[in-house]
DNA sequence: GTTTTTATAATACAACTGTGCTAACAAAAA
DNA sequence: TTTTTGTTAGCACAGTTGTATTATAAAAAC
């Protein structure tokens, strides 16, 4: 064999050129030579790691969902923090506050369109995230940490409309909605449910 | 002359067939080909009505936008509601609660996401909406139908991150997130602003 | 050193793209 | 009827696309 290369490493940074590259000309750049300029290889060493353009579109966006889950993941998993701090964390966590989350926001809405028409109950993916929302919301609750008056369901639908308009303004308007503004707004927001 | 043909009214056809071809099949099946065959012309018919396909994609997205600012206009010049009345109208007509408007709103993320990396300066269509929000919101504060102690910097851009976070929800989600669900939750909203 | 296996590169091909061009067509005007 | 002109259809062309195929290079195994 030549040099041994680690194949899955290898797809990571396929998966990370072709977000580059949805992030500079968006998905009509995605094609097998663009992303494989960007990532350095030629078209035959791309396709040695993934055989078709679908294999590697579905990998570049499962990558993003993947990065997502695990920072939330890590922020649970951390004890140090008391249940509202640490509540308010993973939903900022939701929000694209710094550059990398800027990126993965972009390619995740190029993709989440890209794929509507391609791929049958794709947008499934999304309702693990209201999920989710209404999961922590209802920990809140348990730990006391609501206003009691509060209808949940209707809340945790408002919240997670909160969260992702604010994620689509920081998208179309990035001047005016910027991660330190959209912070503030939503911690608002929390304040207005927490008592 | 030929039946002589009302270029502009073509034009809207066109433009309304390339919206059902978007809704279908997405942008990649927004070509020249696809949208003459859907609206049932020749390549060279179609050709005469638009010189180049960035003209037709562009004059159809301008014309979701003409179509929605014109509804809204509308019931801004209705006198028959009370205010606080109208602006609740106002505010719903910027959701997808029908078929028309649901079709607008997916033909409309599909024209944002594409031109985003086509056309510099694009997404200064969106500045407008949220001035319209804030604009709105003052004027019902001038007729005293705010609660005085709301920030109302704050409430503009939550009240139009719900409306979009909602919308968006609905195009992501339309079997949970339905016309009626977001008009109670956006009147919910909009219930706890007002006193 | 020889063989085997993996990685990379280059080329080819059929399909599809936007657009240009030209001839035919149809109906109003002369 | 003839002319004129807006309208339409069809083909051609160059460029790009995804994918298949083949050849080459290089490290590991024997």
């Amino acid at each position: 064999m030549p040099k041994i290369i680690d194949h899955e490493k290898r797809r990571e940074q396929i998966a990370e050129a072709t977000w580059r590259v949805i992030v500079e000309q968006g998905m009509e750049g995605a094609t097998v030579r663009g992303i494989a300029k960007e990532a350095g290889l030629s078209l035959g060493a791309l396709r040695h790691y993934f055989a078709t353009q679908d294999e590697l579109l579905m990998y570049a966006m499962q990558l993003v969902k993947e990065r997502a889950i695990a920072r939330i993941a890590e922020i649970h998993a951390n004890e140090e923090w008391a249940p509202k701090e640490k509540i308010t964390k993973i939903f900022l966590e939701l929000l694209p506050t710094n550059q990398e989350k800027m990126i993965e926001m972009e390619v995740w809405f190029a993709f989440t369109v890209y794929f509507r028409h391609k791929k049958e109950g794709f947008d499934a993916q999304h309702d693990g995230i209201y999920a989710g929302v209404r999961k922590l919301l209802d920990s809140a609750d348990q730990l006391n940490l609501l206003r009691k008056e509060l209808d949940k369901e209707m809340e945790a639908e408002k919240l997670y409309a909160v969260i992702d308009g604010l994620a689509l303004h920081a998208y179309l308007e990035p001047q005016r909605v910027n991660g330190e503004w959209i912070t503030k707004v939503l911690e608002h927001h929390l304040a207005s449910l927490f008592h």
